[in-house]
DNA sequence: GATGAATGAGACTTCATTCAT
DNA sequence: TATGAATGAAGTCTCATTCAT
C-alpha cells in the first residue's frame, strides 16, 4: 500500500495563492478569512491545519512574494560588465518589481501600521530591505573603486534610490498610467550625466 | 435668551486631532470609535454629530494634515534664486515633511488599500501628488530653461524625486536612525554633479 | 430636562438573572452567550456592556447566588439559645440551602475544574467555605466551651459537616427523591447521642 | 500469513489511560481530541476505531477509575469484626479514595452538569452511589442488630456519611492542606460517642 | 447640541468527527 | 487496522452606528 503522496507543499502554496489573491485586492484588514476560504476552494479547517492564524498566513504570503522578487532581480545585475550597465540593469529590474509587486507594496506598508508598532513585522520588512540596499550599494561601490563613478555618498545613494523605487511602486500602484519605464530611464540617465550643465552657466 | 456661541469648528478641530492621534498610533483599521472618543474628551454622539461615520472622519483628519504640509514647503522653495538653491531647498523641505509626517505616511496608503481600489480615497490623494509634483517639475523646468540645467527630461525626474522622497519617508517611519538630512544631500549632490567620472574610464 | 435614570443595576441583575437560568440548566460550558441573550431579552452587545466576558458574567452570577445563600443562614442561626439548637437550626438552614442552590453546587465545581487549576476560581470559593465554616466551627466550640458538648475535635466537625451538607446537596441535585429533612434530622440526632450503645454490648 | 495478535484490549486501555490524564488535569470540556491524541501517542483515527465520540470514550473512563475504586474498599471492609471496627476502616478506605480520585470527582460532575440534564450519565452515576451506600448502610444496619449501635436511622446516615465523605474529597481538591486523615478520625470518634455530654453540664 | 446605552452583523478561531488512502 | 488531512458548524467577542432622553 503506497502512502498518501504528500500534497502538504501544494496545498501551502495553493492557500498562500488564495490569500494573496484577497490581499491585495482588499487589504490585510478588510479580507476574511471566508473571502480567503472561498478563493482557495478549500475549508476554514483546512486553512487552519496549514496556518495558526490570520497573522501567520499573512506573513508567509509577504515572504513568499519577497522571495520571488528578491532572487528574480539580483540574478539579472550580475551579468553585467560595467557599473553604468549594471545600474542600467539594477533600475530596469526594479521596475519590473513595480509591475510585478502590483498592490504587495501597500500591503506590507498596511501591515506594518497594525500592531502599535508591531515589533514582528518591522523585523522581517527591514531585513528585506537591508539585504536589498546591500546590493544596490555594492554597484555604487564598485563604480567608485574602479574610477567609472565619482566618489559620491555610496550610503546616501544607496538610500535614496531604494526609495526611490519603492515610492515609484506606489505611485505605479495608485495611478498605473504612470510610463514607469520612461521615468525610470530618464531618472537614471540624469543622475548618470548629472543635472549641472558643464559649460558656464550665465 | 442669547444664542449659545458657535463651537462647532473648534469642535471639529479637536476632534480631528484627537482621531489623528489615534490614526497615527494605531492604524486606521485599528482605529476604533471609542478610541476617539477616550482621546477627544467628547462622546460618541458628540462626533457622529460632526462627521457621519469613521470613513468621513478619517478623510477630513487626512486632509487637514496635508494642507499643514504642502503650505509650508511651497513657501520655502519660492524664496530662492537660483534653481539650484531651489532645489537644495526643496530637498530639505521635504526632508523636514518626513519627520513631521511620522505616520501619515503609512495611513494613507493603509486607507488606499481598503475599499476594493476605493475610488473615494484616490482622487484626493492622486490630486495632492499632482499638485506637489508640478512643483518640482517647475524647478527642473526653469533650470534648463535658464541653461542652469542639462536639457533633461523634466517630468521623469520630477516623478522620482517626489517617489525618493516619499520612500524616504516611509524608510524613516520604519527606521529612524536614518540620518535623513545626510542621505538627502548626498542624493541631491549627486544628482546634480551626475556620477560618471569626467575624465575617461579605463 | 431630567437625566435618564440610572438603569444600569437593574441591567445588570436582569443580565445575571438570565445567566443564572441558563448556567443551572446547561452548565456553563455549554450555555452560550447566545443562549444568554435570548433568556434575557437584550441584545449580544447589551451583555458585553455590562460584563466583559463569559468569565466575568458567571463570576458576578456565582457572588450573587453566595451573598443570597450566606445572608440567610447565618442570620437564623443566631437566633437559638443553646447550642444543640444552634445546630439543630443550623442543619435546617442548610438543607434549605440544600434546596435552593439546586443546580449551582454543580455549576461552581464544573468552573473550579476549568482552566488547569484555575487560582482565579479557587480562591473565591475557597474564601466562601471558610466563612461559612468559621460560623459552624463556632457553634461546636461555643457548646464544648459551655459544657453542652463533649470535648470532641471541633475543627475536623466543621469540615465535615460542611462537607456533609455540601455533599448532600449534590446528591439532591441528582436524585431529588432523597427526603432530604429526614435524612439531615437522622444525621444529625445520631451525631447528638452518638452511635455507640451505653450499656454493655454483648 | 499468521493472524495479527489482538491489540484492541491493550489499545483501549492505554486509549482510556491517556483520557484520564487529558480529563482530569482540564475537565471533560476542556480536553479536546487531540490532547487525547497526543498524550495516548496514537493516531485520531485509531481512537475513533475504539471509541465512537467523545462521550463514549469518556464514559468508558470514567468506569474505569470507579470500578478500581470500589473494589478495594470494599474488600477493606469485609476484613474487620465489629461494626465500630467496619466504620473505622471503611472510613479510613474512603480517606484513602479522598486522595487517589484526585481530580476524578469533579469530573463526573462536570460531566453531569452537561446535557440538559443528561439521562445517559445520572443513571451510571447513581447506579455507582447506590451500590456504595449499601455497603455503608449494611455496617450500620449490623451495628444495629447486634446491640453495638443505638437504633439511629441507618438510612439517613448512610446517606450522610456518603456525601461527608465526598464533600470531603471536594475540599481536598481544591484545598489539599485539609488534613484527610485527622478530619475524618475526629468526625467518627465524634460520631460514635456523640456529641452530649452525658453527665450534668456545670 | 450632547450623551451613552443598546444593537447586531460579522470577525477570527476551535474542535468533534469523517473518510480516502 | 491505522493515519491524519479535511470539514464546517458553532462559539466568543468586537465595534460602527443609532436613538431615546
Amino acid at each position: 500500500m503506497a502512502p498518501r503522496p504528500d500534497v502538504s507543499t501544494e496545498r501551502r502554496a495553493q492557500i498562500i495563492e488564495a490569500a494573496l489573491t484577497c490581499f491585495t485586492r482588499k487589504g490585510y484588514v478588510n479580507t476574511t478569512m471566508d473571502d480567503i476560504v472561498a478563493e482557495s476552494g478549500l475549508s476554514k479547517g483546512a486553512i487552519y491545519w496549514y496556518f495558526k492564524s490570520k497573522d501567520d498566513l499573512f506573513e508567509a504570503a509577504a515572504n513568499s512574494v519577497l522571495e520571488r522578487v528578491a532572487e528574480k532581480s539580483l540574478t539579472a545585475i550580475q551579468a553585467c560588465e560595467t557599473s553604468t550597465e549594471r545600474l542600467r540593469v539594477g533600475a530596469q529590474s526594479m521596475v519590473e518589481v513595480c509591475r510585478e509587486i502590483e498592490g504587495y507594496f501597500g500591503l506590507v506598508i498596511e501591515f506594518w501600521t497594525q500592531n502599535e508598532r508591531g515589533e514582528k513585522a518591522i523585523s522581517f520588512w527591514a531585513e528585506m530591505i537591508a539585504q536589498y540596499r546591500r546590493g544596490i550599494k555594492a554597484i555604487f561601490d564598485m563604480g567608485v573603486r574602479t574610477g567609472e563613478f565619482k566618489p559620491v555618498d555610496t550610503d546616501a545613494l544607496a538610500w535614496m534610490i531604494m526609495a526611490a523605487y519603492d515610492g515609484l511602486a506606489a505611485y505605479h500602484m495608485m495611478m498605473p498610467d504612470i510610463d514607469v519605464d520612461k521615468t525610470s530611464e530618464g531618472f537614471i540617465e540624469a543622475l548618470l550625466k548629472g543635472l549641472e550643465a558643464d559649460g558656464e552657466p550665465e
